[in-house]
DNA sequence: ATTAGCACTCATTAGAGTAGAGTGCTAACA
DNA sequence: TGTTAGCACTCTACTCTAATGAGTGCTAAT
């Protein structure tokens, strides 16, 4: 059997109902409402093909019909009128990058714009920086024993680490220490830290050296750890406002599950890591957590130098709406990459 | 009429049974339970009166009885057993401490670990450290017209601040305006640094008389902003989880009120700055916001110097563990407490 | 003062019946 | 051959009713 052209208009109706009404599509509904000049009962036998072909289906004998994930995945794929939704906030989030003192509150912040624009759940990962090279350290003596250690790297990521020392050292020792780690590590990945370097830098510190390791675990904690990528979320509980999650505890295992962190951090760079498309939408059991085979989620990943180094994800019911989402989402990143390169 | 001792046994019972099952509970369930050597036409009796001195009440006449908020108050002022907790992962915070770059993610941490010991929602303040002094000023260049100023305050408290400058300037004159500023503001609290200092700041920094502005523009920013103080919450999601709450309207009014921080600070500080005691329950209606006079919520404050600084809450049903939960939140502040003085 | 007994109340549950939405099929029509 | 009107059928959702049972309040006996 083929999809010709009216099939095609009556699944994108039955789709665009659905998304609005969130009850079945009868043939009725769609005779009156879409100018398709054609009687329910065409529409009926229609609607009989495209279940045979798997894109809608009907909850039970005497309902209308629902679109079925094949049927949103052909939607989106192919039926949406895409619009990039110029952000109306842009200036917002540019002053959001110049008052910002650390990426983190950066993030949160676009998550819950993003949450409260789109009105879903969203998820924020805070970028993973291993190859991030590292641009100025410095170190502070805050208090007899105690240093802290001012990390900052490749786009401008700020982390402070504080030191215990055995001990007391001088501030003139540290400004020399700082200056000399400066000079050797200005411009390296974790990587290119290697054995020899270390042993260069310990040489140097002589009976500091036990400062120089403290540092060394210090930018190796901060940088390198995968764990160490944050995952924000916001609007979380959006969720709880669509009528397919009225079933109290279905929503409560899918919120649970959407403050561990680690799983949907997984999740998304599955997704993303497949392939190599902007923005990436999975759709009800495409996805791998099993509390979310109701939802969709839309993700993409934004870049520093030409590199993906974090996420951000919008989750929603199967029954969102893609084109706006989509839009905005699309919009947002290139509105942040403008910024950034602007910082850069 | 009288409120005499064994009244007051029947309603322990009461609050007992009902903390427990979270339904109403009847006269027989009392006689067996609870080993009062009386049969449940006395217990009727007696709860007849409990009613008339509005310390329980029935949902409905063909009910068993239910504490009303009196009830609670009455129990939580005088019948509970507190037992101070000892809170068991006293190790786990204390290393928090120890690899915490930033006081905010162990706020963040604690009342995330608090929401899992307890299992009902928890907010923790950042500081407030209006009347903090500073202990460090430090600025760095990370770009040719960008420097990160990194202020060190009373109690370790880090912020990082991006500061855009016009004209270029050499890390040397920096560490020269670092010094100066360290040595002219160290151990002042904002009301501290007046017009004058400020004068003769700029004047030391002649032509780069604009970064100072900017520095002080930081502090102030960093510092005073009350707006500033961060709230964490934690576990809200863990309301869900009540029957109370299977009213998915009333649950979702909750938790979106729980996510508006500015509302939760403003209730806290309300409800602390009552009185003085160390830890505070709210009670149903006695709590200001609307959402949530079907809850309680447990307050305390944690102090730097002596003075109150941040809050740690605790909100749960009305028909929340109070013993407990006060337990566990005394063990943690005491520790939190003992930890901090140790770092001083 | 306490308690057994009993009539009464009321929420909850199960079952039966009804209305309505929507389908699939058949036969007529263009 | 494709389209449509008509109709029987299916299934959910809703309403109504009756039964159930937990729990009370009152009365009278101990």
């Amino acid at each position: 059997m083929e999809l010709n052209d009216r099939k095609i208009k009556i699944l994108r109706a039955i789709i665009l109902n659905y998304l609005d009404t969130a009850e079945p599509v009868g043939s009725r509904t769609i005779s009156k409402n879409y100018d398709l000049g054609i009687s329910p009962a065409t529409i009926r036998n229609e609607m009989s093909d495209l279940e045979e072909l798997g894109l809608i289906l009907q909850p039970h004998t005497s309902a209308g019909r629902i679109p079925s994930d094949k049927g949103y995945r052909l939607y989106v794929d192919r039926l949406m009128n895409l619009h990039h939704e110029e952000i109306n906030n842009g200036l917002y989030i540019e002053q959001l990058f110049q008052r910002v003192d650390r990426i983190e509150s950066l993030l949160k912040n676009i998550a819950k714009m993003l949450a409260n624009e789109t009105n879903y759940a969203t998820i924020v990962s805070s970028p993973q920086i291993n190859k991030a090279k590292i641009k100025n350290i410095q170190l502070i003596g805050v208090q007899e024993k105690r240093i802290l250690a001012v990390i900052v790297t490749d786009g401008n990521i700020i982390k402070n680490y504080m030191i215990n020392i055995n001990e007391p050292v001088h501030q003139t020792m540290l400004n020399r220490l700082t200056f000399v780690l400066n000079e050797q590590l200005y411009g390296l990945t974790l990587e290119q830290i290697n054995l020899p370097l270390i042993q260069q830098l310990k040489d140097f510190a002589g009976s500091n050296a036990d400062i120089i390791n403290k540092v060394l675990d210090a930018i190796f904690d901060t940088i390198k750890s995968v764990d160490d990528t944050e995952i924000y979320t916001s609007g979380a509980t959006n969720i709880l406002r669509f009528p397919e999650f009225n079933d109290i505890s279905k929503a409560t295992n899918l919120i649970h599950r959407l403050e561990e962190k680690q799983v949907l951090r997984d999740m998304v760079y599955t997704v993303l890591e497949e392939n190599g498309v902007n923005i990436k939408v999975t759709i009800g059991n495409e996805n791998v957590i099993d509390e979310m085979k109701d939802c969709s989620l839309i993700t993409t990943a934004y870049k520093l130098g030409g590199e993906n180094i974090g996420f951000i994800g919008i989750i929603g019911p199967k029954r969102m709406d893609y084109e706006n989402t989509i839009g905005s989402l699309s919009g947002l990143m290139s509105k942040m990459e403008e910024i950034i390169n602007k910082l850069k």
